[in-house]
DNA sequence: CCCCGCCCCCGCCATT
DNA sequence: CGAATGGCGGGGGCGG
């Protein structure tokens, strides 16, 4: 249920003239909707009675009741959404109910680790991405868990409204920040279930703690063991952003992090979050938060 | 602020 | 034949 929250905090954030609409609908034939934890949620509407066409669909499954028995007005139903709708999503479980609907059929998706098997069993031809909490194909979206559910709602939130909203929306949450699609972050109990060891998977671990390396695409391909182009291609699939990004958006949370929590010059805070010298953390700021780092740090200290 | 060079990204094709 | 890999080149964005 947390990444609904994204959404009316992202409204929050773009002010008036709320730019998502978020409507809950029950998979059920009445609009109550029973969390394995034990409380009930009273959705808008029953999907029966919902035909309105989503910009985005989002399917969210439960966890006790793994959405398997064949509801064929359930399934009818989100079909008919997903055709007319901009993009689909899947949360957790929700996987298996676009799977039987047959709306992933050679489609890259994720999912939580405890469908993963049922999944890979019952829809061979679905292309199951093992090491990302969420994963983009096209206008599909998957995520592995109901916690990655909010980092998929801020990915969807950064390609609607932009980076500067995304990152406004995930401070206000108090989230860290936003999560890459990638494993490194994952929760512990998650990636010991989930994650089988590659060459991408060792890299992410070892990349935070090099940010002042060389970290160019060759670089990094190097360290693989790899061809550069073919390191480019395994590292979008697998983590879901280019090799530049990544290594970007680390670099920023870095220079973030450092300019909030410590006292180092901004000089030294470029320099050991791997940028060269502080006018490319600069620009990098003024194009990604539109502000420079000065003022973040004396906003961020002003404010407290 | 501008400009040039570099590198990233990606489409495309050849190879295995 | 299809999937995986490697190489090439252009276009665009970014850094110096």
């Amino acid at each position: 249920v947390a990444f609904l929250d994204a959404f009316s905090e992202a409204n929050r954030v773009v002010g008036r003239g709320s730019h998502y609409r978020v409507q809950v609908v029950s998979g059920s034939s009445d609009r109550n909707l029973m969390s394995q934890d034990g409380f009930c949620i009273q959705a808008a509407s029953a999907y029966r009675n919902c035909l309105r066409v989503a910009d985005t669909l989002i399917v969210a499954g439960s966890g006790n009741s793994p959405a398997t028995k064949e509801d064929d007005g359930l399934l009818a139903w989100v079909r008919w959404q997903a055709s007319k709708s901009r993009r689909i999503a899947a949360i957790s479980g929700g996987a298996l109910v676009l799977a039987a609907c047959g709306l992933l059929d050679g489609r890259k998706v994720t999912t939580h680790w405890q469908f993963r098997d049922l999944l890979a069993a019952r829809y061979p031809s679905v292309a199951i991405e093992q090491d990302v909490i969420y994963v983009r194909d096209a206008n599909l979206y998957s995520c592995a868990g109901a916690t990655a559910g909010l980092d998929l709602a801020l990915r969807l939130i950064e390609e609607d409204l932009g980076t500067t909203v995304a990152t406004e929306v995930a401070h206000s949450m108090l989230l860290p920040s936003r999560r890459s699609g990638s494993a490194d972050q994952i929760s512990a109990a998650l990636r010991a279930q989930a994650v089988p060891e590659t060459p991408i998977s060792s890299l992410l671990e070892w990349l935070p703690d090099h940010l002042q390396d060389d970290l160019s695409i060759q670089a990094l391909a190097r360290r693989s063991a790899m061809s550069p182009r073919n390191f480019a291609r395994i590292f979008r699939r697998q983590v879901g952003q280019t090799p530049a990004k990544y290594v970007e958006n680390l670099r920023l949370q870095a220079a973030r992090f450092l300019l909030e929590s410590s006292d180092c010059t901004i000089e030294n805070v470029a320099f050991l979050a791997g940028f060269g010298n502080c006018e490319t953390l600069r620009r990098l700021f003024l194009r990604r938060l539109t502000i420079t780092p000065g003022r973040y740090r004396a906003t961020k200290s002003a404010g407290k």
